[in-house]
RNA sequence: GGGCGGUUGGCUCAGCGGUAGAGCGCUGCCUUCACACGGCAGAGGUCACUGGUUCGAACCCAGUACCGCCCACCA
């Protein structure tokens, strides 16, 4: 056996391919549903880039799953690839250079190449889902190619991409029924909205950004009365404005309240109301309700009943408005106009300073305006600020069973349990349902049409719906049932819903997509519930909590029993890795540079929930545990003669030892702390194993004492299996050379009980104290450490005395003792060890 | 503003009722016959702070201060 460094890569490729050839990590279905380990396992966003947290938590699921199959479990590891949504479309338009324009009709020749350069070129939808589809697919290869190479367990024979047709079929489907049952509506109503994306956007993406802005203090005149000064930070939202809210307590305002306000430039006059809701401390106290500038002013505005003003288009312009029309209302309607033609057509960063220089021009601006920092909502993956724009998007209602997702929250066991409040945190704070409408084109299609009546109109009401067995559709290149494809856009025709569905849509039922819902329900019975849920603490809002509501809203079940919650990979000064800081770390750099079992070590040293920095000592660390391994297993391997029981005190204690170790590290794993059962294994293994038993009993092993070969092959045997699902191609590399028949991975896991009976009797302990005494006299006479002892003199109690007798022998070898001499001492706590070396004469 | 974590030697962390541990780093020594990707030894900490419970607290309780994360309508 070699251990070079340089030969890692053959051993691993070696045992990929062999694993992958016998089979070891296929799933039986013929196993009841009790001896079989589900898990529901991420679908990386194929598009994104290989991160090295990828590595870190999917390597925690790897480790678990291991444990459990060598317990004996039937293991159902699969594998999925989260291909739709918005970072493919992303990649497609970068990587052809192109842009989806639906209009455009599709072109079969159509066949761009990768980086290509130039103009961008717009494409039909057809041709770029058909992009999608390419790059989706050099994609995942390289995410396979690196969860290989990592020695994930899975099973590849269960794979799915939430693109594939099944996948969208249970999409579709499960949705439906969520139409059915009354729990998914069309809606039409002010959305959060990215003008960028031109998409609604759902809480659970939404994100806080803190942003420059400047407090305006607007001048608005009050009917019958002076003028009232209002705050804002949005001032070009005043064409908006529906209404003037004060807090009822405030004495500054309440004569106010009930009267009515006229808006400086546009003339509107608008309702002065109280409510709870505005706070006195904030601005002047008083400020201004406008359609939409945030979620409170939908609320007031619903509560008010008024007609919306809306002044902001999908793409984050101003429209134009025909003042003194309808719900336009203006006491000069001429000034009006003339105040928003100027708006019109402007950007809201435009809008805005041309706003404020109107107003300053017509004296309704109060003061300088004072400068803010405040927190700005932003979609995630958006570079401007969400605006509320009314449109008619999907919902699926949770606003209305909270308790009952936390209910559900509370039937699962989290790991770390501290994670169920995050979870309960975020259900409590909802305060919209969840839109799952989308104004994409890469995303699973929602299966729905609309009639448009004889008058032309479409009826949103009047819902199409594809039969059950036809799904997936494509609503818009597909005919609903009884009508045919010249009915489209036609007045008694139809239209089909031109939408997608959020990446969460789908991706909440990864729990029923590989196991077989709803077409072959006696394989889904056998796999669901699942057991395992693993994914990192900052998806818990989104795909944590929209798989739990989707399997309540399917069936009242929980999705799976158990989630464990891995942390996020930091840099090693502890900083958030991105591109833009230049700070991020290839994985496959990382697994070229140390062996896939050292980055195993790495990430199984860290536990559940902790978002670890990167620490390139633990993986150096872990890569000279895998040396140590290969180096111990060579010594023992090379002994020779028959095993025999332990009958010698020394490997009496340490087979004891042993027993206790296994049973601890079963332990920790069976409390979901693969951390502590490595640290555990790990310190057994390196001091009492190889630094202290080890050294002590080479005299007898080279001599072949049964007892020793005995004790030295059956510990080897055991300690191996309690690393393999840390080090697997170490493990199984050194087990090959055991003359096993069967891979490591599926050996059973040990178990006290399979070693022999034995007690610690405390030997073990005595002469350790000894001989670590002797070598350290050697160390402060500077001598080697084989240099011969030409006399010692051991002083203890009898007792200790007594376990010494023993097994002196085997301490007079390995520290190299030419004379020694016992004297009992009845006051001795400690057995001490006085150590002559040549002339100098030391006292340990 | 609400919630959840953290604060232990230079660094990364373990310990979670009996008066401090590991790895790395540092210092000295050992070319040792499995392993120098090794071994032996050493220096280094009033376990954030303040009270309390207890015979006894890093560990339990209350509070304070920092740090981090999550959430919150952000005029």
């Amino acid at each position: 056996m070699t251990k070079k460094p340089s030969d890692l890569p053959e051993i691993e490729a070696k045992w990929r391919a062999e694993w992958e050839r016998s089979g070891v990590y296929d799933y039986d279905p013929a196993r009841p549903r009790q001896e079989t380990f589900v898990v529901d396992t991420p679908p990386p966003t194929v598009s994104g880039s290989l991160h090295i947290g990828h590595v870190f938590s999917f390597t925690h699921t790897d480790l678990m799953v291991r444990y459990r199959r060598m317990r004996g479990d039937n293991i159902f590891y699969p594998m999925g690839w989260d291909d739709n949504g918005l970072p493919t479309e992303r990649r497609v338009q970068n990587v052809f250079n192109v842009r989806c324009d639906p209009s455009l009709p599709y072109d079969p020749t159509l066949n761009p190449e990768f980086g290509r350069e130039g103009e961008t070129v717009a494409v039909s939808r057809r041709n770029f889902i058909e992009l999608c589809d390419r790059v989706v697919v050099e994609d995942e290869k390289s995410f396979m190619d690196l969860w290989q190479r990592l020695g994930l367990s899975i099973d590849w024979r269960q794979t799915y991409a939430t693109i594939d047709e099944r996948s969208r079929r249970v999409s579709q489907l499960s949705f439906l029924r969520l139409i059915e049952k009354g729990e998914a509506e069309l809606r039409e109503a002010p959305t959060m909205w990215d003008v960028d994306f031109q998409s609604a956007v759902a809480q659970a993406e939404v994100e806080d950004r803190e942003r420059e802005g400047a407090f305006y203090k607007l001048r608005f005149d009050v009917q019958g009365g002076d003028h009232v000064l209002i705050a804002t930070t949005r001032p070009e939202l005043l064409p908006a404005c529906i209404a003037v809210v004060t807090h009822p307590k405030d004495t500054r305002y309440s004569s106010l309240i009930g009267g009515t306000a006229v808006t400086p430039l546009f003339r509107a006059p608008v309702p002065i109301i109280a409510d709870d809701a505005a706070d006195p401390e904030k601005g002047t106290g008083i400020l201004m309700v406008c359609t939409f500038g945030d979620a409170a002013d939908v609320d007031w505005w619903r509560r008010l009943g008024v007609p919306a003003r809306e002044v902001i288009d999908r793409a984050g312009r101003i429209v134009p408005a025909p003042w003194g029309d309808g719900q336009w209302s203006s006491i000069d309607p001429e000034q009006a106009r003339s105040y928003h033609d100027k708006l019109a057509g402007l950007s809201i960063n435009q809008a805005r300073k041309e706003i404020v220089a109107l107003l300053g021009d017509a004296g309704a601006l109060e003061g300088e305006p004072e400068s803010v920092r405040r927190p700005v909502k932003f979609f995630e993956k958006g570079e401007r600020p969400l605006e509320f724009v009314v449109s008619r998007q999907w919902f699926i209602k949770v606003l209305d069973k909270k308790q009952e997702l936390i209910e559900q929250g509370r039937k699962i066991e989290w790991h770390p349990d501290m994670f169920r409040a995050r979870y309960e945190n975020w259900v409590e704070g909802l305060n919209q349902d969840w839109c799952v409408s989308r104004q994409r084109y890469f995303g699973v299609p929602i299966p729905v049409w609309y009639r448009i009546s004889e008058d032309g109109t479409v009826d949103y009401d009047a819902l199409i719906l594809p039969a059950p067995e036809d799904l997936p559709v494509d609503p818009s290149a597909e005919v609903p049932p009884r009508y045919t494809e010249d009915q489209r856009g036609r007045a008694g025709g139809f239209v089909g819903d031109p939408d997608i569905f959020d990446t969460w849509a789908t991706s909440s039922l990864t729990p029923l997509i590989p196991t077989g819902w709803p077409d072959d329900i006696e394989k889904f019975k056998s796999l669901y519930p699942t057991d395992l849920r693993p994914q990192g603490h900052d998806i818990i809002r989104t795909w944590a909590f929209t798989t739990i509501t989707r399997s309540y809203l399917e069936d009242g079940s929980v999705p799976w029993w158990h989630i464990a919650l891995s942390g996020w990979v930091l840099d090693p000064d502890r900083k958030k890795m991105s591109k833009s800081k230049g700070n991020v770390i290839l994985p496959t750099d990382l697994l070229d540079e140390f062996g896939s079992d050292a980055v195993r070590y790495w990430a199984g040293s860290i536990r559940l929930g902790l978002d670890p920095a990167t620490d390139w000592n633990v993986i150096r660390e872990g890569k000279r545990l895998v040396t140590k391994i290969r180096n111990a297993a060579r010594l023992v391997m090379g002994f020779e003669g028959p095993s025999g029981d332990p009958t010698h005190p020394l490997d009496q204690d340490l087979n004891a030892r042993l027993r206790r170790l296994v049973q601890e590290v079963t332990d920790r794993w069976e409390a979901w702390d693969h951390a502590g059962a490595l640290a555990t294994t790990e310190t057994w293994f390196w001091q009492d194993f190889c630094d202290n038993y080890l050294e002590l009993i080479k005299t007898r092993a080279y001599d072949g004492d049964p007892s020793a070969l005995g004790t030295l092959r059956s510990s080897l045997d055991v300690v191996l299996r309690l690393f393999a699902p840390f080090v697997p191609f170490a493990a199984e590399e050194v087990w090959s050379t055991m003359g096993k028949d069967i891979s490591i991975h599926v050996a059973p896991w040990p178990r006290p009980d399979e070693l022999p009976e034995t007690t610690d009797s405390g030997v073990f302990d005595v002469v350790i104290a000894l001989l670590s005494q002797i070598r350290k006299s050697k160390s402060e006479a500077k001598v080697s450490i084989k240099t011969p002892v030409d006399r010692l003199i051991v002083k203890g109690s009898p007792r200790d005395l007594t376990l010494l007798d023993r097994a002196i022998d085997d301490l007079l070898a390995t520290a190299n003792v030419v004379e020694h001499e016992v004297v009992a001492d009845d006051a001795a706590e400690e057995p001490e060890a006085y150590v002559e070396l040549g002339a100098t004469e030391i006292r340990a």
